[in-house]
DNA sequence: AATAATTTTGTAATCGTTTACAAAAATATT
DNA sequence: AATATTTTTGTAAACGATTACAAAATTATT
């Protein structure tokens, strides 16, 4: 079944079919409703890839996530796909990988008009690539961006986020407190730093550097991490971590050690993802609204899917700190 | 830049340009040198859409996966997506949410051709539609499938990996053992009690069938599972578990209970999801060739891209027990 | 009632490919 | 050298939609 079939039907040109189809005003009501029930009966819905050829657009956005390997993301993408699938567009998700190749081959779907637009959580390519991209093409950045490209984006408040964990446990009477991150030195790690260094500044408290350990997101990182900081003199009461893996990683090797977690030393991982709640402690963490990072995500790009020179918005959605049992609750 | 431009450019037709794009035969070796330099200098890749339309192929397989709130699922679709791109297909991942409006919402995909097969990880629908279905439009079911559908798909054996677990356990001296399960009334369910009564009818061991208990597969069953069987006369000294979710509910309310679990209780779960080795004490699990499964779907699904008419195959593939903590390991 | 203005409909080109079929060129056979 | 065969290339029609533009039908204005 093909708009020519359901023409013929009718009496009518595909002309008239077609303009029913996409709700064009000049067609008269009688002819419009005849034409409906023909559709209707038939249940004929228009080739994609007909009209996609034609019109130049693809209704579909890709969705380009660093790896699959992270429960983080199933729920943004979730919110993504139920806004996209409101407004009539299907989600691909590809993942890269980290491989600039990769991510290269999947933008290169913008290109050949593949998709229509990309929403992306991590880049490796520099900030002008981005930028020039962005004029041309409807791309979003989502959760992470890259420092210095002119492109919508939606986050949260990283360095807030740390800075208000960091506060918080200053203000409980902690004086050593450590920060372990990744060191892939992106958008996220650098503001999740200087939130934590700035709350030490603004609360006086003298920061010592190597309570600061840097290495990447895996479990064993974590614990790696928390042997290191407990080999000083001056051991921390408090430990701050850039990601929940971490968290779990750090939480693990304190048991090791018979320190108690939630008591002797309090530990607060990022990003909430289910495993901090079975773990036992169950984990603190800072919860981003994943659905609302992506619904926002979608309409960021909606607004240039529609005009690719609105101007580019910075969203920051609000996060939540979680306290469980690894910071005493 | 397109084929008609390259064609200009070259000297040749555009029919020319198209041959040696796809590789036909009958086009001069030196036509072809020269075409494909011109293609290089451009980096000129086809339209996909205009390919699509003319050959009635979209070159694109869709996933359509139960929930992506499942860290299972993310090892299978890179097996398949990587797969895939070696073939030239790229992969659309879809969500159902088990309801079955959406479910038949992606599947019209196939008809509109904007896929050219599926790969299915649960279905809704009864035997009688997934077997028409499959007859017309390549269909592959994976992990899971529809017990009377004819159909290629590709599993573990369930049955077996749960006989195996229970009889390891029966072996062992253990003689009274529960099983906590999802009650869908799905496949992989169906077999795997299955599993566990046969293994104990092999072994001449009783069972009781109230140390069967099912209900849904969140942390909190598992939990609510364990209440129940530790409310009877004679509690259990292994605990069989269909999924890792409900294995660390029931860990967590025997521990709860200061049950020492690992060496009172012996408790297995199953898919091996990334928390079986994190947890305290880290779970034994049922573990499935996650990557090699989303691969043979895949070349299931191109045997039947290729020729419609290819025999349903019903590919099983092999599993491994794990042991840790949670079984005295 | 004739003309102008507006609304409705149709014709045909177009998007970028692939592919029957026809035609031309190259090679083989007599 | 003439003819038959094979190889190589080109022409033009599809695939299924949208959309200028033209034409026809309707309605409004005089």
């Amino acid at each position: 079944m093909n708009i020519k079939k359901i023409a013929e039907i009718c009496g009518y040109s595909v002309a008239t079919v077609s303009r029913v189809i996409n709700d064009d005003s000049r067609v008269a009501a009688s002819t419009r409703k005849k034409v409906l029930s023909v559709i209707d009966k038939y249940n004929f819905v228009p080739n994609i890839t007909g009209r996609s050829l034609r019109t130049q657009k693809s209704n579909r956005i890709l969705v380009l996530l660093p790896t699959m390997a992270n429960q983080f993301y199933t729920t943004i993408i979730q919110g993504i796909e139920d806004t996209a699938d409101e407004h009539g567009y299907a989600t691909l998700v590809a993942v890269s990988n980290l491989e600039e190749s990769k991510e290269l081959k999947y933008l290169h779907m913008l290109r050949m008009n593949h998709v229509d637009g990309c929403i992306s959580f991590f880049n490796t390519l520099d900030a002008d690539y981005i930028t020039q991209l962005s004029k041309k093409y409807p791309f979003v950045q989502c959760c992470e961006l890259t420092i210095g490209a002119e492109v919508s984006h939606v986050v949260i408040d990283n360095e807030k986020a740390i800075y208000d964990v960091t506060s918080e446990f200053i203000e409980n009477n902690h004086k050593t407190i450590a920060f372990i991150s990744g060191n892939y030195y992106k958008y996220s790690e650098i503001s999740r730093e200087s939130g934590f260094i700035k709350a030490h500044l603004d609360h006086n408290l003298k920061l010592d550097k190597s309570l600061i350990v840097k290495s990447f997101y895996r479990y064993t990182d974590g614990a790696e991490a928390v042997k290191k900081i407990f080999s000083r003199d001056k051991t921390p009461t408090a430990i701050v971590c850039a990601s929940d893996s971490l968290a779990l990683g750090a939480i693990s090797e304190l048991k090791r050690m018979e320190i108690n977690v939630g008591e002797e030393v309090m530990v607060i991982g990022f990003d909430d993802t289910s495993i901090t709640e079975f773990y036992k402690p169950s984990i603190s963490s800072v919860s981003q609204p994943r659905y609302e990072l992506g619904k926002e995500a979608f309409d960021l790009i909606f607004q240039k899917l529609n005009n690719i020179d609105a101007t580019n918005k910075k969203v920051i959605l609000p996060h939540r700190i979680i306290h469980r049992e690894s910071t005493g609750y």
